[in-house]
DNA sequence: TTTAAGATGAAGAGGTCA
DNA sequence: TGACCTCTTCATCTTAAA
């Protein structure tokens, strides 16, 4: 077994796979120490660095949205890097895109009296940028130098890795690419040219430059009462069983987007029930693939309704075993006894992260005990309602009581005593699981991987929580080759280690703590020495979607769950890397 | 300093009914 | 079809207790 903290790689001498380059600040990351990344601009400024934009976009962008506005951020430097310098250039955009010189032309915004603005013009740490974003985007510092050197510095990053690519294209043999599947570029160009890591990025942009611009219009003519199918937004089935579930007649075929095809496998997960749109935005980045929707009431005694977005076959797959309980009274025999007739629940709601307080269940207890068997209608509304709120079961005559930690383990799919121990406090400890996967519901679908994997994955684990992912692998006897794990959470890194060890696990753990700086060097140097990834999971924070936030479910543009752009970001960037390397 | 308790609504889906 | 209603929701913040 290899285990290989962050922090041991910082100290440890003998950590061989870190190169010194590893070490060198890159102008991807963000100042300061790591586990401090945040929503502060430094870290928007790195985040949409990573995505390949050059500094100055991304500091005029922030500048005209604001820090808070993730999205339109993002689009206006989708629109900046497809107009590039020259605002004529949108005038050709679609008819119906309102994106106008007047409302997005770059140069005309630019003070030449203003020194920052200056820079932005011209200059020796312009150049720098681009060299380091075109070197980031896989192109050698010599291809990206010359390109500079023919088209000049005023030229776009889009430009100059337009005329790299030209450049290979003169220089590159015909029919080099992938056998099967295509490409995402060859889906776009209908090239039979496998693609390079850039040429793939410059269709994405300019794909999501299209999208940007029907985004646009779809927030300026949804109020209007026309319906236009183009604009309607995902719809959640119902039953909410996605392609399908155990032992039912299920969906086994359904065609992804060319864009989607191809390695790596990924799997990304949040809540299913986010604030509108959301969904809509997730699905446009992660190239363009429906979300499947799932309750996990289907796969345990609990909801837990959830929407996956991935690129997984969906034929032949199979459920963990032994199959869990789907009725509270199975699950938690103990129960049965103390339950009355009039409590007419049979399921849990969402497994939350707080839990009802002593101060409630006494409350109940008090309100019940002046009555029989049968207490008054309005008595037991309100009890049920508060049951139903916080998930309470009956544990004695007149008692009910919140689920316990490994009670909420044992739903969830997870080990007993999983996150119990190791310094953990019970609250952690529902925190932890509130926030995790239904380890069931993932193992169905990561199931298909099993006859594709017989000698293990490797695997790049993003927001990994308590280990989900993991577990449900492992419980699906696929061996754990390597897995890269990022976790802000001490405590939740100490939970999957635990898991690890426990388990016996042969493979490598490699336990990093913040997705913001894995960077396109980090990954390659990853990948140079593990062989790749497999596949690459993740459900990034739901918080600022999630309906139990009062106070700050901002969207994808929350603090929190913004992070889904890092999951995209880090996708992204392994896809090209394999397919460079292929 | 850490942990637990208690108070804090709103968004959105889905059902019913006129 | 739209108004109205019920139900559900991977949470956050402040304060008190240990």
């Amino acid at each position: 077994m290899d285990w290989v903290s962050d922090s041991d790689e910082k100290n440890s001498d003998n950590f061989s796979w870190e190169t010194d380059e590893d070490d060198k600040e890159s102008p991807a990351d963000p100042p300061g120490e790591a586990s401090e990344a945040g929503p502060s601009q430094p870290s928007l400024y790195s985040h949409f660095i990573g995505m390949g934009f050059s500094g100055d976009m991304v500091e005029k962008a922030i500048k005209e949205n604001g820090e808070g506005n993730v999205e339109t951020i993002l689009e206006t430097l989708l629109t900046y890097s497809a107009i590039g310098n020259s605002p004529s250039d949108c005038e050709d955009a679609p008819a119906e895109c309102p994106v106008t010189s007047d409302e997005y032309s770059f140069d005309s915004d630019i003070d030449t009296d203003d020194p920052n603005d200056q820079d932005f013009i011209e200059g020796p740490q312009e150049k720098d940028k681009k060299l380091l974003i075109l070197v980031d985007m896989g192109f050698s510092p010599e291809e990206a130098d010359a390109a500079i050197e023919r088209c000049g510095l005023d030229s776009s990053v889009l430009e100059l890795a337009d005329s790299i690519h030209a450049a290979q294209m003169a220089e590159e043999p015909e029919g080099i690419g992938w056998d099967c599947p295509k490409t995402r570029f060859e889906a776009a160009e209908g090239s039979s040219y496998g693609s390079t890591r850039k040429k793939r990025s410059l269709i994405e942009v300019k794909r999501k430059l299209k999208r940007s611009c029907l985004s646009q219009r779809r927030r300026d003519y949804v109020r209007k009462s026309t319906v236009d199918f183009d604009d309607a937004p995902l719809a959640i089935p119902k039953p909410m069983i996605g392609f399908g579930i155990p032992f039912e007649k299920c969906i086994t075929r359904r065609s992804l987007p060319e864009a989607a095809i191809g390695p790596p496998y990924f799997y990304y997960e949040n809540v299913a029930l986010a604030p509108k749109g959301v969904w809509d935005t997730i699905s446009r980045f992660l190239y363009d693939i429906e979300p499947e929707f799932v309750d996990s009431k289907y796969f345990c005694a609990a909801a837990r309704k959830r929407a996956y977005i991935h690129n997984l076959p969906i034929e032949n797959r199979f459920p963990l075993l032994p199959i869990p309980a789907k009725t509270i009274q199975e699950a938690l025999p103990m129960t049965r006894q103390w339950w009355p007739q009039w409590d007419k629940r049979t399921q849990l709601n969402c497994l939350q992260t707080c839990i009802a307080s002593a101060k409630l269940t006494e409350r109940i207890r008090k309100a019940l005990e002046n009555y029989g068997d049968l207490p008054p209608p309005r008595v037991q509304e309100y009890v049920l309602a508060e049951c139903r709120k916080w998930n309470l079961v009956w544990v004695g005559h007149h008692k009910v009581a919140p689920l316990e930690p490994d009670e909420v383990e044992m739903l969830l799919g997870f080990p007993n005593n999983h996150t119990r121990g190791g310094g953990i406090s019970r609250t952690e400890r529902y925190k932890s699981l509130g926030n995790s996967f239904q380890v069931n519901t993932v193992a169905y679908h990561l199931s298909v991987l099993k006859s594709m994997f017989p000698n293990g994955i490797n695997l790049l684990s993003l927001f990994s929580g308590i280990g989900g992912a993991e577990v449900a692998l492992h419980k699906l006897g696929i061996h754990l080759k390597t897995v890269v794990s990022v976790e802000k959470s001490e405590v939740n890194r100490n939970i999957l280690r635990s898991f690890w060890e426990q388990t016996n696990q042969k493979g490598n753990l490699i336990d990093l703590d913040d997705v913001q700086l894995l960077n396109g060097d980090r990954l390659e140097s990853l990948m140079k020495r593990y062989g790749g990834f497999d596949l690459v999971i993740g459900g990034s924070p739901c918080n600022n979607l999630a309906g139990s936030n009062r106070h700050t479910r901002d969207g994808l543009e929350g603090e929190h769950s913004s992070l889904f752009f890092d999951y995209f970001r880090i996708l992204d960037l392994v896809k090209s890397i394999m397919v460079k390397n292929l």
